[in-house]
DNA sequence: TTGTAAGCGTTATCAA
DNA sequence: TTGATAACGCTTACAA
């Protein structure tokens, strides 16, 4: 009934369990004879090696765990699948988390961080503290955290730079012609949305300062809220009634984009003609999008298989027996990567003046 | 610098690694006041049961596989999502593994399944045969197939109607007044894609029977191929350039419907009013398409919570004590869910005759 | 109510 | 070249 195992397989061919375990991993010399006899046995018993135990002995199970806030939203299978690749070529397989946006780690991650179920684990995009997780991680197992920072804790990071591409988002959104920017900003404090909002006060500031005339930086042009469609259909929505006027429309990522062009639509306003508009991440709906959505793109399966690579390192390096005396740890690592204007219809207009970009 | 255990737990609090484990799993009946001790002593040692010696005892991990083609293909990550919740909901996470289509179980099926790293699995989408996968599955560990069917596999299963998915589809099309439907079909021997194919037929020659002129099933009219966006491009673009007449075109997915907007748009044919155009799965992106794509729906979501709940029935069973003496094993559950219409611009038009069906 | 000790299926050390 | 045997960290009779 039960599952055959090494002690069966011993049996089976007259030899040690010892034996069995060497010729099994390929270690130390057996003869060539009983070297056959225990191959023989294990193909009569069909027997595979416990990896449960063996992972008892060796601490280790090949398992990475993966945190996201959810995998049915299309930002995230490219990382998953960046990342389980990246992993994959060491033999590791992930184990997949969703978040659901939690504001703490759940009994998922304690289950498998802290009860040894993986060697190591990736954070993205979670909305946990420092704190928590700092002290919920035991010492011993490495952690990368991926596109949110979170501050305070120590250990590697990917992201993009998301001041720059709120920058690079808004001085197109300009050189087309835009003077009064919406701003669909993601959530308070969510490090993604934070930059991104930096990069569009920043572009508004310098673009003041030019002699053109000067964009508008109005605080009602602001808003903030979830990463959804919804949101950012029921927020332009709400700016179309109230009578703000606007020309442009930055939305911190490409679902509150194709919510705002969803409510544009409704309202008769015209993309890009009336006002024009840009997302964030190029996820591959954008492209889709009617009309096709302009968009700061981000190489989302690169950062998933940064990341995983980030893993592995440290994994090698505490796998190895010789430590460097000075650290026991190395230093966090942290790699942003640039983002890049994927420029559609939803911003193609004349521009109005200068500024050459294709 | 190792993690503490038990034992450092029992040392702490001046009792038996014994009593310890009673306090953790709350069995026994401990005094109140050694109770208090032991929890203390978790406490200030900060100390966390290890789930991979606990696994080994109870021969059990609550991990169960998924295998899907890629993450990335925007059909899967509802599946996965719907399989994470459902056995979440039982303590279980899902470990998560791309096949890329491959036409055996590799090394990570092997040491998953086989190395007793998880409970049991599901195999969706996958394209092995049921020979060496009846081979390969330990027999006590139970698998439920979904998406696509393993012929000769004893293995509970999850799937939609196929045939009858493409019998809309296909009756649809010809409500809208096409005659020569172009059929994108599915690679060659994957039941899904047979399915639909079975379906397309069925509709045709039943169609042929009434008064109405008869739609022709012309062989030339029928391509298979890989179900990607390209395959449908080109497979279109083909037909368009050797001056193959057809008015409507039923893809065997949404993807391959995608490849055929796309090169139907390069040829300068009009959807609908040249061609109709239907696809099968109802991923996202369908309705953001250019026009927006009819398609036959899948609940993706509920199929994957279905499988996730089956495996937990399997699960629960072979943990019970109690077998029924006839069988060890139930038979095989089979659950055929029925596909629904989704209309949308792709193949909106005005009816040929009758039919009503909103 | 608590402790001792025999597993769970491996690996690894030490003798033989 | 092989075989005992002590871990690995936990559960669970069985005794006390």
């Amino acid at each position: 009934m039960s599952r055959t195992t090494m002690r069966d397989v011993a049996r089976e061919a007259g030899v040690s369990i010892a034996t069995v375990s060497r010729v099994v991993n390929g270690v130390d010399a057996v003869a060539e004879s009983t070297r056959r006899r225990v191959l023989e046995a294990i193909r009569r018993l069909n027997y595979s090696p416990n990896l449960v135990a063996k992972s008892l002995v060796h601490r280790g199970t090949r398992n990475v765990a993966l945190f996201v806030p959810d995998i049915m939203n299309p930002f995230f299978p490219a990382i998953a699948r960046g990342v389980a690749d990246a992993v994959a070529s060491e033999g590791y397989t992930v184990v997949l988390c969703n978040t659901d946006d939690s504001t703490e780690p759940g009994p998922h991650f304690e289950r498998l961080l802290r009860g040894n179920f993986v060697d190591g684990a990736i954070l993205c995009g979670t909305a946990w503290d420092a704190a928590p997780l700092s002290e919920l991680i035991p010492a011993d197992l490495p952690v990368v955290v991926m596109d949110r920072r979170v501050p305070g804790l120590r250990a590697d990071s990917v992201e993009i730079d998301n001041r720059l591409g709120g920058l690079m988002a808004t001085r197109h959104l300009l050189d087309v012609g835009c003077r009064r920017i919406l701003h669909l900003g993601g959530p308070v404090g969510v490090s993604t949305a934070e930059g991104r909002l930096a990069g569009y006060l920043e572009a508004l500031c310098s673009g003041a300062a030019d002699e053109r005339d000067a964009a508008e930086a109005d605080s009602d042009l602001i808003t903030r809220g979830p990463f959804r469609a919804e949101s950012g259909y029921s927020r332009t929505r709400a700016a179309l009634e109230s009578g703000l006027s606007f020309d442009g429309i930055f939305a911190a990522n490409d679902l509150l984009a194709l919510g705002a062009l969803q409510a544009l639509r409704q309202f008769g306003r015209r993309v890009p003609e009336d006002v024009a508009v840009i997302g964030f991440d190029d996820i591959y709906m954008a492209a889709l999008a009617l009309p096709p959505l302009s968009t700061v793109a981000q190489p989302t399966y690169r950062l998933g298989t940064i990341a995983g690579r980030m893993l592995m390192d440290r994994l090698d390096r505490s796998a190895s027996p010789a430590q460097p005396p000075a650290h026991p740890q190395p230093e966090p690592k942290r790699v942003v990567l640039e983002p890049s204007l994927r420029i559609r219809e939803s911003t193609r207009r004349e521009r109005v003046q200068g500024s050459e970009e294709e």
